[in-house]
DNA sequence: ATTATGTGGAGTAGGTATCTCCTCTTACGA
DNA sequence: TCGTAAGAGGAGATACCTACTCCACATAAT
């Protein structure tokens, strides 16, 4: 978000009208990308923020470039909120925070959808602010279980196919009704939640750490 | 399936080789939307079949006519199977089956996916099957909620969304580890079983049958 | 043997996304 | 105030893709 592309030698100042379109396209980008998701092409954006194409093609030259700018930043809050979750006292109500929390992140915006379940952008920094989340949620995971609230089966791995699941949901029933999603997350966390009963097994292990980066290689954002 | 596209006045029985090639595009067409959804074009299942694009193009005008040949079939083997998980004197063994059953057929097939949950497909036939499966439907879940073992606040327009998001996890984890989706069919059905302890409530209401028919008809399958 | 029927697939028409290039405009320092 | 380096705009080149047609040629049926 802020002018930090390249972090040595910063060449020279824009002008400051550059500056100033430089701030409108990634306003643009925000909306453009959040509506339409990362199948949104740069002329999109550069339509939405009222420039011509070649105006944004000159500051980033591919959408990558837009996407790093965008969403590094995006992920560090993320992680801070999970750590902001794991110091809340009791360790289910930290879990399910967490859990609403970035699934409203992720209904209220497609590209970040896009982002968190592809490995294919923005190789660089924006995999490794990922990658920053990791140890965070599976603290946040593990502490839930310690607690006997979350059940034992559950894997830090099953986060972004909740994510998914929900994230479809929301984008199916966006235009009729925007805020279905939560009853199913509702519905998810019941299944989540360490039963006094025994809780069925849940018939298939999880995905390992590689196995779900596997498939998000595999996977491009719609078309 | 079989040749009756045209019910009363069928034209002219024919040439035997003809006849031959429309089983094979049906063939065809069956493996191809399966594995690439509808979005597969009657080229490609042309070339699958092994015959000029010309053949597919004369005997089905579009794609909507041979999507009404293969899912009308298909649909009716659903209805089925509901009457027949109806027919299982456990109500909630039967909701279960029937859940799992249709899961299966979901993930095993992404032309079905595509066709259930969209509007747009088939209009006339297609609908028509679909709409015969709603009342058993129904049924098997107020059966289900009525010997105390499915929750209450649950309604027949969420199976819909419960094979969104199982079909969303398919496709993702398809090519990795294509029985995941078991997993969280398991964690949903154990949202939905009725508990000892009172269960959260739900958040959100669920979609009535007039909302999820919008939901469908502004729903495109992939791009 | 004749002819109605069927076949193949190159080709047409129309769409979309990416990215470049060149003319015109603007900011800024001297 | 003016010269010039930097920036802006957007038509258009390129490279796809998809839907569908058409007609010279092949084959089945009688």
């Amino acid at each position: 978000m802020t002018r930090d592309t390249c972090p040595v030698a910063t060449a020279r100042p824009l002008r400051r009208d550059a500056e100033l379109n430089r701030q409108k396209i990634l306003a643009a980008a925000k909306v453009v990308f959040s509506e339409r998701g990362l199948e949104a092409t740069l002329d999109d954006i550069a339509h939405y923020a009222g420039l011509g194409v070649g105006t944004v093609y000159r500051r980033f030259p591919s959408k990558e470039h837009l996407v790093e700018a965008l969403f590094v930043a995006k992920f560090e809050e993320i992680t801070d909120f999970a750590e902001k979750a794991l110091a809340e006292p009791d360790a289910w109500e930290g879990f399910v925070q967490f859990a609403w929390k970035t699934a409203e992140l992720h209904t209220a915006d497609r590209g970040l959808r896009d982002v968190m379940l592809s490995a294919s952008f923005g190789q660089d920094k924006v995999a490794q602010a990922k990658e920053q989340m990791l140890p965070v949620c599976r603290r946040l995971v593990e502490r839930a279980q310690a607690s006997g609230q979350l059940r034992a089966d559950v894997s830090p791995t099953d986060l972004p196919l909740l994510h998914l699941m929900i994230g479809s949901v929301a984008e199916y029933t966006h235009d009729v009704q925007p805020d279905l999603w939560r009853r199913y997350l509702g519905m998810l966390l019941d299944g989540l939640r360490a039963q006094p009963g025994a809780p069925s097994d849940l018939v298939c292990a999880p995905l390992d750490e590689q196995t779900l980066d596997d498939a998000m290689c595999n996977w491009r954002p719609r078309h």
